[in-house]
DNA sequence: CTGAAAGCGCTAACAT
DNA sequence: ATGTTAGCGCTTTCAG
């Protein structure tokens, strides 16, 4: 798409400067309070100004506003919602710009966005890996320094910064949690296992069961995709095939959890009284359902990511650098005592 | 935020040029498949780029990718979230950059944007007004003929390009529905009244009740902000306060319904045994809880939108321009019949 | 087919 | 205090 297409002609600051009877510098001048202009030049500029209704850029190749990019997984998982909230809180303080680049859980997208991205001159990427394998544009960003922040996800890449929280100890905790309740055996529903939060999470359900000397059974893992609808589906084969029993669920995340939660009410189950379930991220709706979940602070990932990232692009700091933050068990209504 | 405070300096298109022995503009219609170029001074081109690691930019002043700033009354309403999703995937079409502002439901924020955007450069605007006053900027953006297309708001203005749903008709259809179920003392849940589908609700609510010849009773009416909290809060005191018998609520948006049906289970209600409710948006989690709502066709008119304002920013289209959806009831297990 | 040069809208260094 | 001019990185005439 190209500026010829588009049908838009429109007072420059040349324009500004001529009938102001004066230069385009003093113009930019007047506009960016830099150097003293004399107060009545200053103020026959700024009448000229509204009289041709000129609009004032910033668009000068010289200087230019940061250029984020961000790119989400999915744009309609009310976590990453939170995460974004969080992001552009910040970059009204730094007047950056935010460009939204939603993937929809497909790598061709994402694959596309970073190409586009970097065509239009961004000054660094926000990135919130989800696909099984990184994409090699982003091995190549690494190798040039360029300025990139992965969220959620620790990988084995060196020399990366991320920001991520405590998925281990708040998987741990949900865990703990859970037995102490008395239950024994808990199905767990983990996201994809190349996702460092679905593997951390499952390491931390794992840790939880050996401490409390419970054997780790295979066959009450689910493998879902992060999505309601799959999860739901999962846990309907699970309980057709009669795979294992159990008297609770973890999900690794809460629309999962919700999944499950669905699929669990249909099959005639009560929640809590005869399943007990936890979720993970603690999104808005959880609150509402009266999920127990391990609360991410989604808000201060994005601020964080935001602000690792604006430091990378002012050359303040270099890679690697990781910030982990903690996540903390929401108790509420959706786990039962079985002692 | 100034470039020069930027950490970056990279090959730029002369240093290809150089170092392949040709000149900038040969490389420029190599990069752009624009004149054809011999062969071999392609593919020299070519190899250069790849062994410089140049970093191809579509970043000059008179040739531009279409960049079109999204102004979002709350990224955390997942009614929105899909909106942008449909956005989102147009924009992909046109290679069109999306500049994602939030604004918090705070109307500086909203001036905020507004500002910035325009210093941007931005070629297009989607908006979703939802403060009270349309902010002045706006009316010198239409005076201007700036594209800008309205989203879930007809409003008073003259000459505006929108594009909405039926909100008169499916909140006609809602109210009829918990009629022919019994109702007859239905409380609405409002949006703030001065947002034109909070507006366009009531008046479907309204012209459900004459049509049964239900005398319409302004204390069933709440007015909510649009959040769950407020409506939990206001649903409680109405209760509290016995304010007027009800079997039903409708809400103007389903979080809203999230909140009411949240305070009537604390107040000892059952949902759908003792009150019924219906809800408007049809969010994602609705399916989950079961609520019957009004489903907005909030992917649609997200592309329409973006659709809508690619051809206002080609001069396709002159405004104004009116793109009406349908929405639909769909009905799930939150009402009862009383009959 | 290709290079020189003008120009997109603005800022900043340099004069005056 | 202000104007002139070079340039940001690229595209696009215009010559040749």
């Amino acid at each position: 798409m190209k500026r010829k297409d588009i049908n838009h002609k429109s007072v420059n600051m040349q324009d500004v400067a001529d009938t102001a009877s004066t230069s385009i510098a003093t113009v930019s001048r007047v506009i960016n309070n830099s150097t003293s202009v004399k107060p009545h030049v200053r103020q026959k500029v700024l009448e000229t100004i509204k009289a041709l209704n000129y609009q004032i850029k910033f668009t000068s190749l010289r200087t230019k506003v940061i250029k984020i990019g961000l790119l989400i997984p999915d744009i309609k998982n009310p976590y990453f919602s939170i995460l974004i909230s969080g992001v552009t809180a910040v970059s009204k303080l730094y007047d950056a710009e935010i460009i939204l680049c939603n993937c929809d859980n497909n790598v061709e997208n994402e694959r596309y966005h970073f190409k586009k991205l970097l065509e239009l001159g961004i000054d660094g990427i926000i990135y919130i890996p989800f696909a099984k394998e990184i994409n090699s544009i982003v091995y190549d960003l690494i190798d040039r320094k360029f300025p990139i922040v992965f969220l959620d996800r620790k990988s084995d890449l060196k020399n990366i910064c991320f920001v991520t929280s405590n998925n281990f100890e708040g998987s741990y905790q949900a865990v703990t949690y859970l037995i102490n309740l008395g239950h024994r055996d808990i199905m767990f529903i983990s996201g994809p296992s190349y996702l460092s939060t679905s593997f951390t999470r499952l390491e931390g359900y794992k840790k939880g069961l050996a401490e409390h000397k419970i054997k780790f059974n295979p066959a009450k893992i689910i493998y879902g995709d992060t999505y309601q609808k799959t999860a739901y589906e999962e846990v309907i084969k699970f309980i057709e095939k009669k795979t294992a029993h159990f008297t609770a669920v973890f999900a690794s995340n809460d629309l999962m959890a919700f999944g499950a939660w669905q699929a669990l009410e249909e099959k005639g189950y009560r929640i809590p009284d005869n399943i007990s379930i936890i979720g993970y991220d603690d999104i808005p709706f959880s609150s509402f359902a009266s999920l127990t979940t391990v609360a991410q602070p989604g808000y201060e990932i994005g601020t964080n990511a935001i602000l690792l990232l604006i430091d990378l692009i002012k050359g303040r700091i270099k890679p690697p650098k990781k910030i982990i933050l903690r996540d903390s068990l929401i108790i509420r209504k959706s786990c039962k005592n079985i002692t």
